[in-house]
DNA sequence: TTAATAGTGTCTATCAGACACTATACT
DNA sequence: AGTATAGTGTCTGATAGACACTATTAA
């Protein structure tokens, strides 16, 4: 809805989480309107030019998380203002956001988790909200490769076999053990170890968050094997 | 200027080039208003939601480009709404993009091009449009590390050193012209030789454009040595 | 005891970086 | 002739991926 060169602006926030070895995006019902019924992101009407606390307010509102939480990752994606973007025939523009936030820290007030898999395979989204979606994946699927915002999505302390499943959830593969496990440790500041107190624990190694947010070097991707790669042993 | 949760949205480009083995911007001077005399990136209001349709419009009016040229990237940067954003206190909120345009291409209609460095260092640019420079100069960086985008900088048909100057100008460093080399060719579809017609032809081998967009694996720049790096032998 | 997983060690193919050398062009 | 640059060949260190093996835990 435009007039004048004046633009309603709206604020989209993809959550992800990863549950139960899935990757979840967070979604509420829309309850009125020629969509209703469907499921669509979090969002709001932006009111002031501080976009990002905006972003941040939708995440308090909708998540339960506060601004911030040390398992949370909030990153602008882009902005949306073709006829295909989320609000289209809606609103004017949309800027769009991503956040990562652990299960354990994740209070759904108004919505529900869908599993991926699951919001692709039912269609249920809303027109346009799928490619935002896909953005907001891929921009995290990247991420994942030279930075350590994984470690967001665990809760602490954490072992590193925990933490390859949220890379091998988020990436639809499976990683080598043995291999990730150097890979993470090879790399200063990514995970620091439990001091181990209790000296009678048994089980793997326990580790916390790392104070390093970028990786030298990258860990990349195994070569694209994508969809349902994750479902051979 | 906001009322009503309605902005005026403004779409910001910096359009980015290679001269003289030296990276520059397309800036346009400020004619009036508090900030008369300084210099800014070329923009527009934008009037319906076709973002991109907007960049692309004040690409062609001020670096008199059409719209699908080869020499040619145009990529959304990101959206800057809060007080530091380029148009801070002026507009509501504005949507940057990234451009790079071949030198023979541009043909500045409005502005002129300023190299990066001067721009820095006479720090002529108007409030917040620093930021988005650093981020839009970062994206181009990034970018050609992983993508073939450093080839809409060099004019067909082009030789291998040529385009090992454009990655040079644009990341601020020296590279080691046989591994360039051999970096490049071992990339299928980056470039591609110029069939040699002119049986006659001396000197360097020639090459045109190849169809990759991306690059397997990534061409990562050097270990950050920055600020004049390039000055050293 | 057996099966599954955590963790260590090691081998190999690949690649980035460095360097030596030859060929060509310009002065 | 001499210098600068283009291009080829080759060596070395670092790393990713694969695999073998041991240790620990849970059934």
């Amino acid at each position: 809805m435009t007039n004048a060169g004046r633009f309603t602006v709206t604020v989209d926030v993809a959550v992800l989480t990863v549950r139960q070895g899935r990757l979840g995006v967070l979604v509420e019902r829309i309850d009125s309107g020629a969509a209703a019924g469907a499921w669509e992101l979090p969002h709001a009407v932006v009111h002031g030019p501080a976009l990002d606390e905006a972003a941040a307010a939708v995440l308090q509102s909708t998540a339960g998380v506060a601004k911030a939480h040390d398992a949370l990752f909030v990153e602008q994606l882009r902005t949306y203002g073709d006829p295909s973007g989320p609000r289209r025939g809606d609103l004017g523009i949309s800027v769009a956001y991503v956040a990562l936030v652990g299960e354990s820290t994740l209070v759904p007030t108004k919505g529900r988790v869908f599993a991926l898999d699951d919001v692709y395979e039912t269609g249920v989204l809303a027109d346009g909200q799928d490619r935002l979606l896909d953005d907001a994946v891929e921009r995290v699927r990247s991420k994942f490769e030279y930075t350590t915002v994984a470690t967001t999505l665990v809760a602490e302390p954490f072992t590193i076999p925990e933490l390859r499943r949220v890379y091998e959830s988020v990436w639809s593969v499976t990683l080598h053990p043995a291999n990730f496990r150097r890979k993470v440790l090879a790399t200063p500041g990514f995970v620091v170890p439990e001091s181990d107190d209790d000296g009678e624990r048994r089980g793997p190694d326990l580790f916390r968050r790392g104070t390093a947010a970028l990786l030298h070097p990258a860990m990349l991707r195994p070569v694209e094997t994508e969809s349902g790669a994750r479902d051979s042993p």
